[in-house]
DNA sequence: TTGCTCCTCACGTCACGTGAGGTGGC
DNA sequence: TTGCTCCTCACGTCACGTGAGGTGGC
């Protein structure tokens, strides 16, 4: 159970969360719930230049409006995307530097270009993994209920449930030290 | 270009890369090229007992065996999909420190499958985001020839180019700032 | 023998995490 | 008025990057 976090439910942090100001701004913890980041995150994002609170309270409290939200649920797909914080800064500038439409519309174009590469080529990576682990899964379950402690001692080496199978996962050859 | 890296090719490490030692063993350059890593990061797997070398030369430059450039490449897979290095160790640990069988593919089983769901929900996240940013890319593919200054100064707010779509994705709303 | 490869510190970086200590606002 | 939320430092962490200065090995 982790700390610091009361799993009760507040009903009126509850509200709260899906209440608006009545100007409609957001404040920082407003952008946190509904983005999934920490305050320190959103915090951090502004001193970096990628949102800005358009305006502050008398107290110091930061306001965003809805555009700098959408930003931010933008910039947080893109991060969990594995693009670097500087990547994401050029690609939300871009239009403001160029001269022209059609250089803005350019400079953008391949800007997501490359990144749709990396993208796709991220996609693969996973979906080839992912096959891996399944059938690395698949072949451990069948050893949930062994008992067989001579064998296991001795490596699971001689074990014919991992042998007979000719298609014989990489990771789970790592795994079980098949080959140790 | 970056600097520090020749592109020439240099022959004799073509072969150096695709060579083996008469032991079989592999050096540590040879671990980082196959796996695609830096020399540090090899080091530093070391470091951090994710993979070590079985002997070394009477100079000290590291020996490895197959076994561990296997491991190496599964870590290397783990790590770009996302796990963390002491996510890593505990899923490469876990069999030696169970006492039976069963207890060590239950072990691995359940951390498997936590994973594969992770994983899986970063492949929707990013087939969404891919979707989203083609989306966007072929709506500004349309505006790469555009020479109207006047409506690029304006914030391209009455360009029926950026209008007339109804399915309109939200990240062409952020970096084009339609709304700000 | 030459130069390419590998070695060990050791400080730097990126993207935040984690308190400490204090104040704001419905 | 209470307590929940937000504030500003400021040091810590994770996973390496990047030299400096030196040696090993086919």
């Amino acid at each position: 159970v982790p700390r610091g976090k009361s799993s009760k439910v507040n009903p009126r942090r509850r509200q709260r969360a899906e209440a608006r100001r009545k100007d409609g701004l957001l404040t920082t913890g407003d952008m946190a719930r509904l983005s999934q980041n920490t305050l320190r995150t959103v915090r951090f994002y502004e001193e970096e230049g990628l949102v800005s609170p358009g305006q502050r309270t008398s107290g110091g409290h930061r306001l965003f409006t809805l555009h700098e939200l959408k930003k931010l649920l933008l910039i947080t797909d893109l991060r969990a995307a594995g693009l670097t914080l500087e990547e994401i800064r050029e690609m939300l500038r871009a239009k403001d530097r160029a001269r022209t439409g059609a250089a803005a519309s350019r400079e953008v174009v391949t800007r997501i270009g490359t990144q749709l590469e990396l993208m796709t080529t991220r996609v693969s990576l996973l979906r080839r993994l992912i096959t891996e682990l399944e059938s690395t899964k698949k072949h451990l379950e069948e050893c949930m209920d062994c008992n067989d402690l001579r064998r296991f001692s001795n490596g699971c080496k001689d074990c014919s449930r991992l042998r007979d199978d000719g298609s014989f996962p990489d990771a789970l050859g790592v795994l079980w030290g098949v080959e140790a």
